[in-house]
DNA sequence: CCACTAACTCGACACCATGG
DNA sequence: CCATGGTGTCGAGTTAGTGG
């Protein structure tokens, strides 16, 4: 008869070694369950040492507190009992500043790699192993903005793995992290804590005006010194203001709101300012651009500061594609959650987000839209957008979005002044430049790389540092040199003797005086100048741009069109012209090829 | 510039594994 | 036992690359 084994004879089969004592934050407050505790850091650990455990056996509560026992789940035999057990147990250190997590192992593993989903009809499922190859692979590839396409990874794998499982991987992996890597994921929790600490922070440079976490890292952080710059200078009204989105590296798109248009510098160069730095990662249409038109009213507001009467959104670029790749799907589909909070500022939405449905694209691309010309009087800009507007009505397929497009308009456009985009590309290089040497692989580093290029762009520049080409790389000028507004006379030094200046941002350069500029080109054959005296009035016309020859009588002509008191006659002219373009049995055209001839632009 | 193709993405659904 | 998560499959739609 046998003898019933005893517990000390079966013992050896869970004799347990140390396999390390494990080092892991201290629980926080609201983690009070000890078992809890536990358990969170066994699987921390875990994931730490790409160990798959599991099947963890009732917790047994010992004089070292709770004791946990699980086993290996990579392995056939491991799965089914014949394998390698883990034990953990832990609490806090002698220092009291860490949980030390006691590891015990007993067995070996046994067994081949255990295929997940054995049951399935197709075959074999993916190993804990092929997972894990899979991730490693697929963090690689992000961290190095390599596309993490299922081929891409496939073929930086060490051996074969079943496309099909690859890209059920990658899918979930995807919607899990979307297109970041594990250590920015990982970096949320440290990045959360500082975004509540820094959005009652006026004091500090940045601080977040927006931010969300889940399920996308977004925000949109305000540059404290420009704004108090901007403040200062009142009550100069705002004119424009340009909104340029772009991609920041691979794993996140950065906003840059810029208020390029008419911060002059030492009264003539335009440059830019950053108000407001927004990260918004993927996909979200517009809401980017709208959530950052909306900080920037609120911070307006909050300072009690006059909105700008032009604003100009770079929605072409940014919007466009991703347009494309939401076609044909319905609109509810966005996140939900966020829609809400658009309404608020719906009083002037961005175009894209009201028109029809989906199919914007073509006139966005349309000459009239994105460059339109500088017009020089009231009059000529109200007859150009007359007739475009008809245009746009009975001709273009779509015309609730000439009447949108008109809408939104109307309140803030004027003549004259056509801001450029091009110092928002600049700024934007710019930026990117002052990021690229830190490597960013964590939420935090972009705040903090951020920060610090803040910190150089906002320090003041003396009237010493002004002159000389070395020392910081600071957007601010010199105290007087600054207005919001176009001057209305030149500099005395630009009329006599030229100047070395310091561009924002830029190496210092040497600007001649106009004569000198005229003088050196005249030399060159390459300018002319046509002179149009009109009683107490002098006129010059030349060319700009490309050096041509002002035809015979060009300014009088030019004249003319500003001279122009009424539309009828101003449309006469034009049409005289060949500005407006006249076709049988449909609306007349503006020819802005014409348009540029004329006022000798390139 | 256009058409064609292979590669890719995504959502929905079913089903199983895992953890509580 | 239930909730959650990972995987396979299918179909629809998009994108990038290639060759004319």
């Amino acid at each position: 008869m046998e003898v019933v084994e005893s517990p000390s004879k079966r013992r050896p089969r869970f004799q347990y070694t140390l396999l390390e004592e494990y080092p892991l934050p201290l629980p926080a407050a609201d983690e009070e369950d000890p078992l809890d505790v536990l358990r969170t850091r066994a699987f921390r650990w875990a994931e730490d040492r790409s160990q798959a455990v599991g099947d963890f056996r009732s917790p047994q509560w010992t004089s070292e507190g709770y004791v946990l026992v699980g086993k290996c789940m990579k392995h056939a035999d491991c799965h089914a009992g014949k394998g390698r057990f883990f034990k953990f147990h832990g609490g806090q250190a002698e220092n009291l500043r860490t949980y030390i997590l006691s590891v015990w192992t007993s067995g070996e593993c046994a067994g081949e790699d255990r295929v997940l989903r054995p049951t399935v009809a197709c075959g074999t499922g993916p190993t804990h192993q092929d997972r894990e190859d899979v991730l490693q692979v697929a963090d690689q590839l992000l961290a190095r903005n390599v596309p993490c396409t299922p081929t891409n990874v496939s073929a930086k794998l060490k051996r074969l793995i079943e496309p099909k499982h690859i890209a059920a991987i990658l899918r979930q992996r995807r919607k899990q992290f979307g297109r970041n890597t594990s250590q920015l994921q990982a970096s949320v929790p440290e990045f959360e804590a500082w975004a509540v600490a820094s959005s009652n922070d006026y004091e500090a440079d940045l601080r977040f005006a927006r931010y969300e976490i889940r399920p996308e890292v977004l925000w949109g952080l305000l540059v404290r010194p420009f704004w108090e710059k901007l403040q200062e200078l009142l009550p100069e009204p705002l004119l424009d203001v340009v909104i340029c989105l772009d991609l920041a590296g691979a794993w996140e798109e950065g906003g840059v709101v810029q208020d390029g248009g008419n911060v002059f510098f030492c009264r003539w160069t335009r440059s830019f300012w950053p108000l407001i730095l927004a990260m918004w990662p993927g996909n979200e249409d517009n809401e980017a651009y709208q959530e950052v038109v909306d900080v920037f009213r609120e911070e307006l507001h909050r300072r009690g500061m006059v909105p700008p009467k032009q604003l100009h959104v770079d929605w072409l670029r940014g919007a466009q594609p991703r347009r494309r790749g939401r076609a044909g799907r319905g609109r509810g589909q966005g996140r939900g959650g966020r829609r809400g909070r658009g309404v608020a500022a719906a009083e002037q939405p961005c175009p894209m987000q009201q028109g029809p449905e989906r199919a914007i694209p073509p006139h966005l691309t349309s000459p009239a839209l994105s460059q339109s010309p500088v017009l020089a009087t009231m009059l000529a800009f109200h007859l150009f957008w007359k007739v475009t507007l008809r245009r746009m009505r009975e001709r273009w397929p779509d015309p609730q979005f000439a009447n949108y497009f008109f809408q939104s308009r109307r309140r803030f456009s004027r003549n004259g002044l056509r801001a450029s985009q091009q110092t928002a590309e600049q700024a934007w290089r710019c930026l990117k430049r002052q990021l690229a040497p830190h490597e960013v692989c964590a939420h935090m580093d972009l705040i903090q790389a951020l920060r610090r290029t803040v910190q150089i762009w906002s320090q003041p520049l003396t009237d010493e540092l002004a002159k000389c080409d070395k020392g910081v790389r600071t957007l601010m000028a010199t105290r007087r040199g600054v207005h919001l507004q176009r001057p209305q006379t030149p500099d005395p030094w630009m009329l006599a003797d030229g100047q070395t200046i310091r561009r924002p941002g830029g190496l210092q350069t040497y600007f001649p005086s106009i004569g000198t500029i005229v003088n050196k080109s005249k030399a060159r054959g390459g300018v002319s100048i046509q002179r149009l005296d009109m009683r107490n009035k002098t006129f010059l016309a030349m060319a700009v741009g490309k050096p041509v020859a002002v035809p015979q009588g060009h300014a009088r002509k030019l004249y003319d069109f500003l001279a122009q008191q009424t539309e009828a006659q101003l449309l006469q002219q034009w049409q005289a012209e060949g500005f407006v373009v006249e076709a049988a049995g449909e609306p007349p055209r503006m020819s802005l090829k014409a348009l540029r001839q004329v006022s000798l632009l390139k």
